[in-house]
DNA sequence: CACATTCTGTAACGACCGGTACATATTCGA
DNA sequence: TCGAATATGTACCGGTCGTTACAGAATGTG
């Protein structure tokens, strides 16, 4: 049984909306400014998406399989070193196309704000904590392989590449030049083995 | 020309309001919650502090000169190493005194939310640049004393410590515990001269 | 005492928030 | 062709946001 056609793409429209919490953050994301930027009515929106904290997990995941996805590439590197480096390359090229909005679009929504959305913040969690146990598991890999010194904690590599990604995407939003942002992760680089 | 007493303490008041916006952010933080913590009503706020942007100037002066204020104790260290060390030491010890709310008051209010802020994220942009500009000037000046190696870049070393320590506050916000945020600023003085 | 001045509490303002009834349009299968 | 099913547009819901009129209470000065 199908009814009436859909007369919109949903990847678009979840691009759009990509954008607008990207900008915004969670919280900071309005239904009106949503709905303007994906062209459709609110209603519309509920009946495809189910409520805002649907609409927003569907988001988060086409971020981190598009634009914000430096993670397939890193881990095609050979090395230990190689692969933070592109981890870190990856943020700074990110934080630099001129298309994208300053910023970590799930940095954005994981600070701010109020205690409504503390299941996105979790959410959120999850995600990261995924993202740096895959970190993990490459440096542990390295270690096995003798790529990285036998008195390097992986653990403590993982978090530390993510916190710069971090700091990167924080001083993005302030308004860091690419070159700024360049300068902080070849600074990164040095406390990575190899 | 003296009129009534204010019934309350214009300093107790402003902490109270540091641990409401440290909590939630600038727009995170509702009028509610903010006189509710302060024990005052809206009126007396308003009378008291102009605005929620001028109670949130002078919030965020006693948040830079009190509890997070780990600039002047790193100052006084005598080469550019342990000025870099004490830094990134009084980020995790913020971070880890569990009489704080997790995270940074200034990063939480500068990346949320909507348009309404920019005022707010504009003011928190010149005390950031701010701090950055003042330890690339103790670098700049262990350069001159030969504390720090001819082809260091005093700027790009300052800011790969800021980076570094709002990586440490998004990571606060996530939950990391004490032991995670010492090994990230451990690796960070790697990268560190000296 | 009266008066200006300042602070306090009550109660409300318009604007926006996320979410939803409801009727209408458009498709498919029977 | 007729209903079941899905999408759409309008118009609205209760709630919260930051902000403010307004009147009363407490001070100093004359």
């Amino acid at each position: 049984m199908a009814g009436r056609p859909r007369e919109f793409e949903i990847d678009k429209a979840l691009d759009q909306a990509v954008q607008v919490f990207w900008k915004r953050g969670y919280e900071g994301a309005s239904l009106s400014e949503l709905t303007r930027a994906m062209g459709i009515s609110r209603t519309s929106l509920y009946a495809a998406f189910g409520d805002k904290e649907g609409l927003f997990a569907q988001v988060a995941a086409r971020y981190e399989t598009g634009r914000a996805d430096y993670m397939t590439h890193a881990l095609e590197a050979q090395t230990a070193r190689e692969f933070a480096r592109r981890l870190l390359q990856g943020a700074v090229d990110l934080h630099s196309d001129p298309d994208n909005p300053h910023g970590c679009m799930v940095v954005q929504s994981a600070l701010a704000c109020g205690p409504d959305s503390d299941s996105v913040r979790h959410q959120l969690g999850m995600r990261r904590r995924g993202g740096e146990e895959t970190i993990r598991q490459r440096f542990e890999q390295a270690k096995t392989d003798a790529d990285l010194p036998s008195d390097c904690d992986p653990g403590a590599l993982a978090r530390f590449i993510k916190a710069v990604i971090y700091g990167l995407a924080v001083q993005s939003v302030g308004g860091a030049t690419r070159e700024e942002l360049q300068q902080v992760a070849d600074m990164a680089m040095r406390a990575v083995p190899g």
